[in-house]
DNA sequence: GCACTGTCCTGTTTGC
DNA sequence: TGCAAACAGGACAGTG
């Protein structure tokens, strides 16, 4: 599943093919995951533009167009973007948009669960796309300090696992970085936000960063579906501590991985290296 | 405001 | 071998 490593792979492998190319038709094959304006309004306002540039916020892909309008992708699951180059070959049967380029490429975007959302939308109208416009602090950003972790942790009953999940809280994390964190700083995922010590916080907030900043230089990490732009697969996984390798041993320690359900998502830790209680 | 649960969705895995 | 149920999980709506 992507998340911000993934996403912030795919836009440099992308903005190399498609900066500066013409939008010259649209395929809209799934209308349902467009989330706004409507189909035949979101195909409007990004037909006959010229891509100026790629950004990204937290899991969100921004195509900026030349005419003040951003096109939106959020892969959430499954969803992929893909660049086909003119005579290239794609026989994904879960296509849901293809963008036709002027040079005769193409930007497909496929989603297996269609889980994934599109926008098309004006500037002053950002504000719509409600997870983006309230998306906390990003990791290896100069907002993600330990001063503000501590803040936004303080009194917080709620798991340490679902705060940092939380966009609004830190954006752009998902469930494998956050389980690798959290195993690197050695932080048990029920553990209450709110109980966590300043030393804890301060390696919590290292460890976020460390394992984002590994997981871009990997490429990202590929379970099943994870391509960047040019379809191929990231090599984070053969790094990972704990996500996928529940009953397994612990790379440090030796001891069995376990795997729990926080928040309804799978969960992958270490019960040695992240002890629950922690001694006084 | 906060914490938690259910829902969406389909390919893969597991169990019988 | 074949079928059905369980599972995977990001974001958001709904509930208490």
């Amino acid at each position: 599943m992507p998340e911000m490593p993934e996403i912030e792979t795919i836009r440099r492998s992308l903005e190399p093919h498609i900066q500066g190319r013409k939008i010259t038709s649209v395929e809209v094959l799934l209308p349902r995951q467009i989330k706004w304006p409507e189909p035949e309004s979101f195909v409007a306002r990004i037909l006959q533009t010229t891509i100026a540039g790629l950004d990204r916020r937290g899991k969100y892909l921004l195509l900026q167009l030349d005419n003040q309008v951003s096109l939106i992708f959020h892969l959430r699951m499954t969803g992929q973007l893909v660049y086909v180059p003119s005579m290239g070959q794609d026989n994904s049967h879960h296509n849901r948009l293809i963008i036709h380029l002027d040079d005769g490429s193409k930007l497909i975007f496929s989603d297996t669960r269609t889980f994934g959302t599109l926008y098309a939308m004006h500037q002053d109208e950002l504000w719509r796309v409600q997870g983006m416009a309230e998306l906390g602090p990003e990791p290896l950003s100069p907002e993600f300090t330990v001063a503000y972790l501590s803040k936004a942790a303080e009194g917080r009953k709620t798991k340490i696992k679902s705060f940092l999940l939380d966009q609004r809280k830190v954006g752009g994390l998902g469930n494998i970085y956050v389980d690798e964190a959290l195993f690197l700083a050695g932080i048990h995922p029920l553990r209450q936000a709110g109980s966590l010590t300043l030393p804890e916080l301060t390696k919590l907030q290292y460890t976020v960063n460390q394992v984002i900043a590994e997981g871009i230089a990997d490429g990202g990490t590929t379970f099943r579906d994870y391509r960047n732009g040019n379809g191929e697969k990231g090599s984070h996984q053969e790094h990972l501590y704990v996500y996928g390798r529940d009953g397994q041993d612990c790379r440090i320690c030796g001891t069995p991985l376990e795997k729990i359900k926080v928040g309804g998502r799978g969960t992958r830790f270490c019960p040695h290296c992240q002890p629950l209680e922690v001694e006084s």
